[in-house]
DNA sequence: CTGTATCCATTAGGATACTG
DNA sequence: CAGTATCCTAATGGATACAG
């Protein structure tokens, strides 16, 4: 029986048959959990921090996937209006309920892959 | 300092910055891991059921994916010797050192997106 | 049954130049 | 500074057919 029910993505609209999947279509995706990531370490940053810190995204690639994370209400955009531009990303309290799933990630890395958790505190 | 430190991976020799990353790596991509929960929750399975629990995944990709699981070191592929063959398909010791993960996956999507745990277990 | 091979369409992603 | 626009390659995915 439950295998009919069924949940649709805000986004795009998209049937998952398995929660792992749904959630795979949020933070899924090579850079969403690198963003989330460097935004639950740091709190807030600025745009082009962001894309030097994921050394080596384009900024087509950073903007697409930020704007995803956007949407689905993860990711908070402020802009001031200066000139120069000032752009702020940081996670939204609905962002923040995916920190579990961001340690675990840097939490496997470390213990198995041999690495420390140093992504946003390096001097 | 720490920045400079690199992780080598096993099967493709690229390098990382962060253990999230490090992480991503290994069990990221699209199917792996709807994989590895489906191995999780059911101990052993045969590719044909695999195949069917993933709704949809073509032959070519899951072979893909499963052959670098292998590589990785998180499955186990027992052939027996028949005819018809038979294939099984299990988590390694260190494969289940990913399960946390796993379920961390499955319980945000569970609660946030409004659907339980049941791969796995239909009837 | 467990795959591999082939062809094709779609999508993800990278490099770089450029704009307000 | 914070992105767009453009072009390009690589990866993904679907539909078979077929081999051992």
């Amino acid at each position: 029986m439950a295998i009919d029910k069924k949940h649709i993505n805000i986004r795009n609209n998209k049937e998952y048959h398995c929660p792992v999947e749904a959630t795979l279509d949020v933070i899924g995706g090579k850079w969403k959990p690198l963003i989330l990531w460097q935004l639950k370490e740091v709190d807030v940053i600025r745009y082009n921090k962001l894309q030097q810190n994921l050394h080596g995204v384009s900024p087509r690639m950073l903007t697409k996937q930020l704007r995803e994370l956007e949407e689905d209400g993860l990711v908070n955009r402020k802009m001031y209006p200066e000139i120069p531009p000032k752009v702020e990303y940081s996670l939204t309290e609905f962002g923040w309920t995916v920190a579990p799933i961001l340690e675990a990630l840097c939490d496997w890395g470390s213990e198995y892959l041999g690495r420390q958790c140093t992504l946003g505190q390096e001097e």
